[in-house]
DNA sequence: ATTACTAGTAGTCGAGTAT
DNA sequence: TATACTCGACTACTAGTAA
């Protein structure tokens, strides 16, 4: 119990995004339990590679590895299905690129359609939108991966197989849209694919490169 | 360390919000121990009063208590601190209602009116618009607490004291808002306060029940 | 299939204290 | 001041098993 706490006090500190100066003692008053408890859990957790630290006779200076991080993290991310995420708006910023053309490939076949119609209530222009997210927005992405979305079935045609996807409502520019969220990622994890009734790019004259917002709906 | 795991495990099956129904071997297995410790914690739990159950020899139904909800949410709102919640934008709904026109005595002081003009950019209006917020919309409120905000300094007359308030920027019926969270609540919590630098509720013809919504920067 | 007791072991604790 | 060791007390674990 006291380990979790430990963790979890270091990430209120900061600790996964930077180092933090910070005593056994002072650890030991956030998470109440004696100096000699804080200070063994920091040589146990340092040991089993969710910490690093250098510590001395005056102090130590800690910081969260990133499995350590990782570990938190999903606990937090457990807490967030728990309580829930619902009736909130995620702003994703980013700018436009050159998708691999795949994009349309994907959408435009029959199986796909036919489900965007039927759940989302809109038939998407057979190409996608891909958008190169600012820093801010990563970590939206990481959070809405594990929010319950509209769930597209995967299909298998005699070439190959097209998996599952998750898809949400979305807004940008004025236009109805969707964010498009692959189970199986074929992409760069800081790009993110939206489809829309409208052949957006060409409406609005966008280019590479220019600014796009995106409202997710969850 | 497994009785925070136990309690989140439940959370995370929905059992703060309802009554559920799970074994000691299945509560095991997604915590990772054996049906035994499984069954001590609920026990102990339970003794503690955590969570309220009735155990029988052919199952059991689990549900948290207030203090058992609480306690999970604090921990989870110390990780949403600690990851952050930016870029976020929050949707809240809600039924107009009247206040007691205390909201507009508030905003008119010259003190906080100085202030929102500097660090808002506009001068509201004096008077507020007070939402009865949507059951959804009160986690949000709850959850927007934590977050940083802009900070309004209360100050004293010779009557009175003001106290201090946090404020986000917001937009409602395209109309630049802000939305208003005292640190002394003086509200029912199912209300929030809007300021806007128009008298929306007569540019809109607005009357106590219709729907509105707000979007909240953070 | 459950819940949950017992017994023996492993893990964790804080006080005292060395460095 | 720090960190962190030893040690005795206590707690929590699992396996076995009863009900």
């Amino acid at each position: 119990m006291q380990k979790l706490l430990i963790l979890i006090e270091l990430a209120k500190e900061g600790a996964h995004s930077k180092s933090i100066q910070i005593s056994s003692s002072e650890l030991a008053g956030e998470t109440d339990c004696s100096q000699q408890t804080a200070s063994r859990w920091l040589a146990k957790l340092e040991e089993e590679g969710l910490i690093k630290r250098e510590a001395g006779a005056q102090g130590q200076i800690v910081e969260l590895t990133p499995e350590g991080t990782e570990m938190i993290k999903s606990l937090w991310q457990d807490l967030n299905k728990a309580f829930g995420d619902s009736s909130r708006t995620f702003k994703f910023t980013g700018e436009l690129v050159s998708g691999t053309g795949e994009g349309g490939y994907y959408i435009g076949q029959e199986e796909y359609q036919e489900q965007f119609e039927e759940k989302l209530g809109f038939k998407p222009y057979p190409g996608t939108i891909d958008l190169r997210l600012d820093r801010d927005s990563l970590r939206l992405k990481e959070r809405i991966r594990n929010l319950k979305g509209i769930e597209i079935e995967g299909f298998s045609t005699e070439e190959r197989s097209f998996g599952d996807v998750k898809c949400f409502p979305a807004e940008s520019m004025d236009e109805e849209a969707a964010l498009i969220l692959p189970y199986r990622t074929h992409h760069e994890e800081d790009i993110i694919e939206i489809i829309s009734p409208e052949k957006i790019r060409d409406k609005y004259d966008l280019e590479d490169g220019n600014r796009v917002e995106v409202e997710v709906e969850t």
